[in-house]
This record gives structure tokens, sequence and C-alpha cells, in this order.
DNA sequence: AATAAATCAGATATTTGTTCCAAATTGAAA
DNA sequence: TTTCAATTTGGAACAAATATCTGATTTATT
């Protein structure tokens, strides 16, 4: 079992630690833009019957305190040949603070790895993989992943089919 | 084991099936969008060394082929009291066409799970559900997953720490 | 009732997406 | 290689739409 709090705890990439109370107004902002961040603020007050002032200024607080992190397009894998997701659970075998900072740090340079979370449970990893196919998968396995020294286990899951997949954390 | 390929396979979300060969600036293009989606056609155009009329019709053409599937604010889930993101794994007892529907379609009901994959080995489906606390979590469990007829059994990952969690798959 | 905060409505000046056409580049054919 | 057609791009120009600001007005708070 390893917890990587302890080594994220000095890492502050959050804007600022600025809580907001956020209203009724602020999250039907909010869950506009998720859908379209292309919606203008003009569009944005019409349908919360409010004018621009208020929005324009709401959006603006949102983004200087990081509850708005940014703005992205959102890519389909499967046009540009990525069409294959791969879970790949991992165990380290030493667990302290040196080897799992040493681990973090080679895994973010993985452009194949989207998502990496630290666990509970049997594992200490969960990564995200995506790849164009099964070749690529064990490329990736055998000359990146393999290459880490401090792998106790590790275990590939493979994704069938993505029901769901959406960044909506707003109702 | 439980392939949902069959139930997803006529209902085609792709806006069209155009295959794109995307060149390297499309790619180029691809990789700031996805970074940052407010970036001017201008700026793209500058720093690929291009003109705004390249840059302009190959947005558009990706956006029209759904390469580029949308323009999205992203939320940081701990801004707006979602600090809690758990990974449950579930296996269904019947695995017929019927029961697959049924299913999916009352897990797409459940605002609170943001990602549904179907997965290969001991587990049918993984969901991320993400809440506010280990109460928020409970109720989900009990009074909405809990109440789905057709489980065989269940299993909950807690996420400790988020190490990576990008949405870009161009490099 | 008095003060502070939020919202409205309107106006502005900048910026943006979008278009046009000539020039350049590419790729195929000879 | 040379020629020719077909794309693609550069650069300039435009009209429309946008974010942003100001001051009056409303709403909420003390």
């Amino acid at each position: 079992m390893f917890q990587i709090e302890i080594l994220m705890a000095g890492k502050k990439e959050n804007n600022t630690d600025i809580q907001l109370n956020l209203d009724e107004k602020d999250l039907g902002i909010l869950k506009l833009l998720q859908e379209d961040a292309k919606m203008t603020i003009r569009d944005i007050a019409r349908q919360l019957n409010l004018s621009t002032t208020p929005v324009y200024e709401r959006i603006r607080k949102m983004e200087q305190a990081g509850v708005i992190k940014q703005y992205a397009a959102i890519v389909d894998p499967r046009k540009i040949n990525k069409s294959l997701t791969v879970l790949c659970y991992i165990t380290l075998k030493e667990h302290n603070k040196k080897c799992g900072r040493k681990f973090i740090q080679e895994i973010l340079s993985f452009t194949e790895v989207t998502e990496c979370l630290n666990i509970s449970g049997e594992f200490d990893f969960m990564i995200k993989v995506q790849v164009k196919d099964m070749d690529e998968y064990r490329e990736f396995y055998v000359n990146k992943l393999g290459e880490l020294d401090n792998l106790s286990h590790t275990q590939s899951i493979f994704v069938i089919s993505v029901i769901k997949a959406t960044h909506q954390v707003v109702f």
C-alpha cells in the first residue's frame, strides 16, 4: 500500500486556494461551459435570465480561483489512430518516498499515459494507456514500463468498449 | 465476461465516418487546442508558421469529421465539493443482450458516474464515481447502484491521489 | 433606514472568424 | 526532368460579434 499524498503535498498546482461559495448561478454557468466552452457570454446570460455583466464577472472569478482549470478541445482517440485503451495496474517493490517520486516522474513523462491514479487495494497505481493497437501497447509495456526498476507486479485490463466518458462534474 | 460491443454497434455517435488523413500540421493544431481551446486562429497560425486560412479550414474539417468532439471547460472537482473519486468494479449476473442494455441505460442516468468502461478480466465494467465524500458515496452505492437488480458482485477502489489526468491524446 | 453588493442596460472599441483571389506548392503524367 | 492540373497557402480586407466598461438601479444585509 503506497500513499502518494505526502509526495504531492507540497505541490500546490491549484491556481490559488481561494474557496469560492458557488451558488446556483455559478453552477448553471459551469454546466453550460462544460458542455460547450464556445458559448458566448450573451448566450449564457440569455439561458440563465441574467445580463452579461454578472455572467462575465462570475466566469472571471471562477477562472482565477481555479474552478475552471482550462478550456480544452476534446479529441476522439479513434479518429487519430489511438483506439486501444488499456488500464494497467501497478504495484511497486519499494514504497519509500524517494522511489515513489522517481516512479511518478517517469510515468508522467510517458505520453501514452493519459491518467495515473494512486489507489487503494491490491495495487498502488492505475494508469490509463492510450495507444494505436496491441503492437503499440506491447512496445510501451516492454520498452517503457518494463524499463522501470521499481515494479513489483502489473496487470493489464483492456477496455472493450467505452460506454460513457465525460468531464462533467456539475449536475 | 460480457462484451458490450454488440449493444453499441448500431449506435453511430461519430459525427460521420469520414476518416481524415491527419498530417503534421493537423496534429500541431490539435496539440495546441487540446491545451487551450481559447487560442485564436491567428495565434495558432503564428506558432505553426502558417497563415490563418489553412488553420481555419483544417479546424473546420476536423470539427466536421468528429476529430474534435467538443470544446469543454474543465472543472476542478475539488473546487466544487466533489473531492472523492471511486473506481467501482461491477460484474453482472445475467449477460444477455437485454439485461446488458438495461444496465447501461441505468448507469448512464447516474450523474455521479463520470466514466463507464466495459472491460476484460474478472469484472464486466469499471465505473468512475465522483462525489463529495464517503457519505455521498455510500448514498450512491446503497440507493442507486444497489437498486439495480442484475448485479452479481462489486468492488470499490478508492482514489488516494490523482497523479495525472489529461485529455490529450495527441503528442 | 442606511450601506454594501449585485445586476441591468446600453455603448464601445477591439478582435475575431471568415472570405477572396493570387501565388506557391505539390503530385501525377508524360 | 518537364509539364500541367489540382490543392494548398499567403496576405489582405471586412463585417459581425465579442468581451469589457460605465453608471444607474435593484436587491440584500446590517
